[in-house]
RNA sequence: GGCGCGGUGGCAGAGUGGUGAUGCAGCGGACUGCAAAUCCGCGUACGGCGGUUCGAUUCCGCCCCGUGCCUCCA
């Protein structure tokens, strides 16, 4: 089962190969969690769990590698990356197996540019140390942007001590209030790409095989640990393969944080799927409307999922006896560049094919299948009644319902509409079905 | 201005050089005490103008619109 991802370095969907066959290491990169998550953050980090979970499943040993660049304030104890971690969490975010701090590693840092100065590629200048982009040979190579644009000059006159106007910085001088460190450059700061590249460096080596992050941060920051990482390794890439996942655009009716939406009442799997909705590539405008579909999307699966447990008797779906045949479309559109839209409209289709299904063993594996097929994507993770009936009052509903069940019988229509109108306004929904009557929040 | 990315039916959103996914909404039907759910059926969608081609939504050029980056900031 081969894998195709889009890599920004050849502008192209290219077969993926492990540099290490069976061993694959991953690395997000960015800014991620150092504060309460933002949905532009939860869009880069779910993408690339998906990416995470679908080589843990084709490969036996896989490294992900989180980056948190926290030089501004700095340390894995900080309140808000655990505030981070919850909603992270609770979105279904496999752990990375490390998260790195920047600010945990400027031994590493500091070395790395050491290294670059004394290889003739970092120079020192006014308190700074800059890189120094002449000094290989093909700097811009990611961006693809032309050297030497006229408004990049223009800006650049604001550092003039630069030897050329792309010269990044990798190193700078404190200044007041800021973290610091020492250096043999003075106490100051690292720049911001050789953080990363030291980061990416120390924890899966000089080239792994997946550098992900957003295409925001294409330029200057990718372009430039991939200039710094060519000049560790003799030239080669740092990473064989870059990925770049779209942006977020957030309407006024959305607010800008996954703790809010989940104040708000939006489930993590409503919230999950509405990223996944579009391909990780494009943009995506992440909406109410786009979350009120989620919604009724993973109401459908539910449904079908939960009528199918009533049918077996209660009996719960096996996602690992899912019959591969079945799982197999949703899987091979996730190998396909991850091409979620396609890989949901699989799960609509095992819906459907669920409704139609006319034996308990045939919904059996349909309903095992959906599930597995869900699973994939880090979703139809709830038992389908849990998913329809959470935070309400059981039993007082129950009840009702039994009082409604009883009028029924007695041909007591108008009472049992009368429980049946009760229940919609308190937002219960009922459905009858052949022998029982099931209920749902609405 | 430079370098990118995108514009698909009412909405969301894949995909393809030639039988036009999928979901939501809508319309018609089946089922239902009513309803819900479900099932069946229904839509001449590919920003504009040229070009290549037997044939383009798909390839090329130009234009229009939207959006991202253009540096040391996390």
């Amino acid at each position: 089962m081969p894998l195709d991802l889009h890599n920004s370095l050849t502008r192209r969907k290219d077969r993926f190969e492990p540099l290490r066959a069976g061993r694959v290491g991953l690395y997000v990169c960015g800014p991620t969690v150092c504060d309460e998550a933002t949905i532009t953050d939860a869009r880069k980090v779910v993408v690339f769990d998906l990416l995470h979970r679908l080589l843990l499943r084709l490969y036996p040993q896989v490294t992900c590698i989180r980056a948190v660049p926290d030089l501004a304030m700095p340390g894995p104890s900080h309140p808000a990356h655990e505030a981070g971690h919850q909603d992270l969490d609770a979105l279904g975010i496999l752990r990375p197996d490390r998260e790195p701090h920047a600010s945990e590693h400027t031994d590493q840092t500091i070395a790395l540019i050491q290294a670059l100065v004394d290889a003739g590629h970092g120079y020192a200048a006014a308190g700074h140390v800059l890189f120094s982009v002449a000094s290989i040979p093909r700097y811009g190579q990611l961006s693809r942007r032309p050297r030497g644009d006229a408004e990049g000059q223009v800006r650049s006159e604001a550092i003039s001590f630069k030897r050329d106007p792309a010269d990044f910085v990798l190193w700078k001088p404190g200044t007041d209030g800021r973290p610091g460190w020492p250096s043999p450059w003075g106490f100051g700061q690292p720049g911001w790409d050789v953080a990363c590249s030291a980061l990416s460096h120390h924890h899966l080596g000089p080239t792994f095989d997946i550098h992900a992050g957003t295409v925001d941060e294409l330029f200057p920051h990718h372009e430039n640990q991939l200039a710094i990482g060519r000049c560790v390794h003799d030239g080669a890439l740092p990473a064989r393969v870059w990925l770049h996942s779209g942006l977020v655009t957030l309407p006024d009716d959305v607010p800008p944080t996954v703790g809010q939406l989940f104040r708000k009442g939006w489930d993590a799997e409503v919230i999950r799927l509405t990223l996944l909705s579009a391909h990780y590539r494009q943009p995506l405008m992440f909406g109410t409307d786009g979350l009120t579909q989620a919604r009724a999307t993973l109401d459908r699966w539910y449904t079908a999922l939960r009528h199918a447990n009533l049918a077996a008797g209660g009996a719960r779906p096996a996602p690992d006896q899912a019959p591969d045949a079945l799982v197999f479309p949703t899987l091979a559109a996730l190998e396909d560049d991850l091409n979620t839209p396609l890989a949901l409209s699989h799960l609509h289709e095992l819906a459907g094919q669920l409704n139609k299904a006319g034996t308990v063993a045939e919904q059996t594996r349909l309903a095992a299948a959906l599930a597995a097929a869900g699973n994939l994507l880090g979703l139809l993770r709830h038992q389908a009644d849990t998913w329809f009936k959470t935070g309400l009052q059981n039993a007082a509903i129950e009840t009702r319902i039994a009082e409604r069940t009883a009028a029924r019988r007695a041909g007591n229509f108008a009472e049992a509409d009368r429980i049946r109108q009760d229940l919609a306004a308190a937002g219960i929904g009922l459905e009858d079905m052949a022998g029982t009557t099931t209920w749902k929040r609405t």
